[in-house]
DNA sequence: AACACGTGGGG
DNA sequence: TCCCCAAGTGT
């Protein structure tokens, strides 16, 4: 039986009003429309299973779409999996979320990249508690005006956890759209999935796409060459040296990163600058204190998103009751999992004690 | 209007 | 290995 909810027979009632010819022939016309019906159609049977998703019939937690939206921004459902299970335990609530320590929800984000967007994701729980009785905001300008709140997530959440007749794609694309074809409901959520699984950047499912019939760019056999993309610059490479200081007892010298920029708010071990003219050679001159510094063998490489990296990683010995440096502490090898550490520095540390850290658990592989 | 901002997986 | 990218936002 088909699976059809409050908010779908809304979206559907404007389409069926159209005067397109009927959606089976459509899909078969090679020159009919894109009609609405048919990607819905297609949705029914073929929609994915998410975690954060509202089943069939239910009602999505705005909760829940809030955080899988700000986690899924630039990043992959397989990569975020994971860490909304650990955050739903973790922080089941916006108001545990609004209420525990900027240190525990940078932990807990640690190793999904983008920092700043826990930074607003805490930010925007505190606000959503504190300005609007823990509730989130169901119109998109509402939820436009909190913190990690983009045009584009304003409007998925208002279409996924509020019915609002809002298509998650940019402001112009989404006005075009939706007085072309009068749509609303899960039209979002039907075309996000139609990108996720069938219309991909490579290698597109043409043959099982509900719009293969009225797709110019398959007609043309070009399909592979859309969208357009702007050229990108390749950064250039940086260098520079990583200082893993070790008291008897394991414990390690840490700081915590200012609070915006790259990596903004997350712990690192002590280096130096990072500059593409830097000198391992002398890296010495850059440890956080005197010491016995041995370059352990080889390097850490890493790739921002605008520049590669390259850390030579040196390990010194430090005196039991050793004073941590200004601005720096010493944290016990157990209280290192507390601690919001970058995979940069994951990846120091593993070349530094000769072995890899607790790692949290990964997604099994899944397709599609 | 550009640019800064992470990471892991797939081809 | 190398290159590309994946549900954007903030400045």
């Amino acid at each position: 039986m088909r699976a059809v909810h409050a908010k779908r027979r809304m979206a559907e009632a404007p389409v069926a009003a159209r005067s397109d010819p009927a959606p089976v022939l459509a899909a078969a016309g090679r020159e009919a429309k894109p009609s609405a019906a048919d990607l819905l159609a297609w949705y029914d049977r073929h929609r994915r299973d998410l975690p954060w998703r509202a089943r069939p019939g239910e009602t999505a937690e705005p909760y829940r779409v809030w955080l899988s939206e700000i986690m899924l921004q630039q990043t992959t459902i397989a990569a975020v999996r994971p860490y909304f299970a650990a955050f739903l335990d973790r922080f089941p609530t916006v108001e545990a979320l609004a209420s525990a320590s900027s240190e525990a929800v940078m932990s807990a984000w640690a190793g999904l990249g983008y920092y700043s967007r826990a930074r607003n994701l805490h930010a925007c729980a505190r606000a959503v508690v504190a300005q609007h009785g823990g509730r989130f905001p169901d119109t998109e300008e509402g939820l436009r005006a909190l913190p990690g709140i983009g045009p584009y997530t304003a409007a998925a959440i208002a279409a996924i956890a509020f019915g609002r007749p809002a298509a998650a794609v940019d402001g112009n694309v989404e006005r075009v759209v939706s007085r072309l074809h009068r749509v609303e409901g899960d039209f979002a959520q039907a075309l996000m999935d139609l990108g996720a699984t069938i219309c991909t950047p490579k290698r597109p499912a043409c043959a099982l796409c509900p719009w293969l019939g009225p797709c110019r760019a398959r007609q043309a056999g070009l399909q592979e060459n859309y969208p357009v993309k702007a050229p990108k610059r390749e950064g250039l490479l940086r260098r520079g040296a990583a200082f893993v200081a070790v008291k008897p007892d394991g414990a390690i010298l840490l700081r915590t990163r200012p609070p915006k920029g790259l990596l903004g708010g997350m712990a690192e071990v002590p280096t130096s600058e990072w500059r593409g003219d830097y000198d391992s050679a002398k890296a010495v001159l850059d440890a956080p204190f005197e010491a016995r510094w041995r370059r352990a063998p080889g390097v850490v490489r890493h790739v921002f998103t605008h520049f590669p990296l390259e850390l030579a990683v040196l390990v010194g010995r430090a005196a039991a009751d050793a004073p941590a440096p200004e601005g720096m502490r010493w944290t016990s090898r157990a209280g290192l999992a507390d601690e919001p550490l970058p995979n940069l520095m994951k990846k120091v540390l593993a070349l530094a004690l000769g072995e890899a850290l607790p790692e949290r658990p990964k997604a099994a592989r899944r397709r599609g």
